[in-house]
DNA sequence: CTAGGTGCAAATAATTTGCAGAGGC
DNA sequence: GCCTCTGCAAATTATTTGCACCTAG
């Protein structure tokens, strides 16, 4: 996503030496956007420097994709085609089968259903693969719509990585408004409002960041959606919310409190730190980070009340367990 | 799934002659399990006919794949695979790195993200390709399990049908029940305790038919699930029964119902369909056509009460609807 | 008898490899 | 100077095609 590319000379096969024409590859591979073919890049290649083979292409692409820094795509063509690993993370494709060109999405959702399953079966998943096939937009229509420029791929990210971030958010306000009003201790409320307060106003200062994003780009809002986190992200608070409404303690609300905003934590961790240096990145891991606060705050809390209904308890009997000891 | 082969002679290219030939390439292709290369299947053909060249291997295959046969799926080896799309609806796999071999998966979960991601880029989707690569249990514990056969595969099958429609029929108990409690119109809270009780009275019979399948193979609970169906079967009446907390009305709680049990058909129906005779099929058909009378039976009853909603109207004083048509 | 089907061998296409020479350390 | 990298061309692998012959309808 970000333009930056990587030092070119701290990337070289394990115990290799340097070479200017791998590193031509290299660098002319990495300033290309789309999925290349081996040929492609060879044009590509030769274009600047003519003088390099076809194997040496061949070559340097298949220590790309050992090293981790190119991924090797196959789009059923009978060859396969080439990706950037470097700015570009894990995603999926949507490939025209008409006009062979591929878009690309990212989805939590099939990603955590794909370890369920794979664990299910008690299989040790490694990559997944992940591909529509079928006709896409343009074709259909007719209208050539513009591939997006990295600017705008940048600024699709960060807006679908605040939209998710703003749906977390409001789903946490609910949460901790609703956990406020049901908690009977009045410490412990005061923790929920207090972070109820803090998450509404985390939200004000997301959403703000949100409407400078669009404008910088009016059609921003209207352009296709990069990130498919539905439930993921939301479900995490969703489901505590739903939680708390049976009848649940002070204790429990405090557990289900911390279950969430782990949660959240780690998912906003995990995905951040599959995207390079971007706005959409860092988005992500701010977030993480604030999550981490609240968890800490609220494990705090949980800890202080149990204290603090031990001492109760044994201030006017015994407790079970103390009993039990005796 | 079903051992029954379709009838080779109604299977030629249209408008094309009959040959023995490609009748034995057929034959032997639709007799074998897995996903075989070209190769392997010349192999194979050779074995009952030494006499068949390459090129006629390779075309017949091509015509396979065109006529909805086979399936070519590249599992990135730099061949292609093919499998009989007969007895395999459309699914998914996992590919041992290891070992080669591949197991196969559906997922009723993947595939509407997979329609909701193509539908939100305006994608027209085709076929999608889902593939999980790493390790498999085999691989890693050294243990080899046996593939399983056609008669546990039918049951595998079997089991995993049943056990969804036994989770989709639990939830539209729990439903069934919650409505009938919230219904304040006596004839509709009888239609609801009525559809409750049927929902229990079946869910009997689906538990009896599942503990027979199990006594049939007493393995069969352990081994790994075939279809994946998570949230699509039991969400539908699970989201029905959150919305009827909030203060709903009779007429609106025959909605929901009317709208979970449509879901509930068309779903049960569309998968169905995707499979070749078989038990599995047979339970998801059934299940299909319980919903779509309890989807009559609903629907009746709505018209119903909104024709004597009508009348109590007029008897009383003219709807807004006859004051506005005067 | 004739259009389509078939085997064989040759063509194509993507990718890999052997080898002699070039170039970094 | 040693060892790796590189270009070239030849090899390999998967698949398709051309063509003379065969066979079903």
């Amino acid at each position: 996503m970000a333009r930056n590319l990587p030092d070119l000379s701290s990337l070289r096969p394990a115990g290799s030496k340097h070479s200017t024409k791998r590193d031509r590859v290299l660098s002319v591979f990495l300033r290309q956007e789309g999925h290349l073919s081996a040929d492609d890049l060879c044009d590509l290649v030769h274009l600047e420097d003519p003088g390099i083979g076809r194997a040496t292409v061949y070559r340097t692409l298949q220590w790309m994709v050992g090293a981790g820094i190119a991924r090797k795509v196959n789009f059923g063509e009978g060859r396969a085609r080439f990706e950037p690993a470097y700015r570009h993370p894990r995603h999926f494709h949507l490939v025209c089968a008409e006009c062979r060109r591929s878009s690309e999405f990212l989805s939590s959702d099939i990603e955590s259903l794909l370890e369920e399953i794979a664990s299910a079966r008690n299989f040790q998943a490694g990559q997944a693969v992940v591909q529509i096939s079928g006709v896409c937009e343009d074709c259909r229509t007719g209208v050539k719509t513009p591939p997006l420029d990295g600017t705008t791929t940048e600024r699709v990210f960060a807006r679908d990585a605040l939209r998710i971030a703003i749906a977390t958010e409001r789903s946490g306000l609910e949460f901790y408004s609703r956990a406020s009003k049901l908690t009977t201790d009045p410490r412990g409320r005061e923790v929920f409002e207090r972070l109820a307060e803090e998450e509404k106003e985390h939200l004000g200062t997301l959403e703000k960041r949100y409407a400078e994003l669009l404008a910088d780009d009016e059609q921003l809002e209207s352009r296709p959606t990069f990130l498919f986190f539905k439930g993921a992200a939301n479900g995490i608070f969703a489901e505590g919310s739903e939680k708390l409404g049976k009848g649940v303690d002070d204790q429990q609300a405090l557990l289900i409190g911390i279950k969430c905003e782990r949660g959240s934590h780690q998912f906003f961790k995990r995905y951040g730190e599959r995207f390079e240096d971007s706005e959409g990145r860092r988005i992500f891991l701010e977030f993480a980070d604030e999550e981490r606060t609240h968890l800490e705050l609220l494990i705090r809390e949980y800890r202080s009340l149990r204290e603090r209904q031990a001492t109760e308890r044994s201030g006017r009997r015994p407790s079970a367990r103390a009993r039990a000891a005796r």
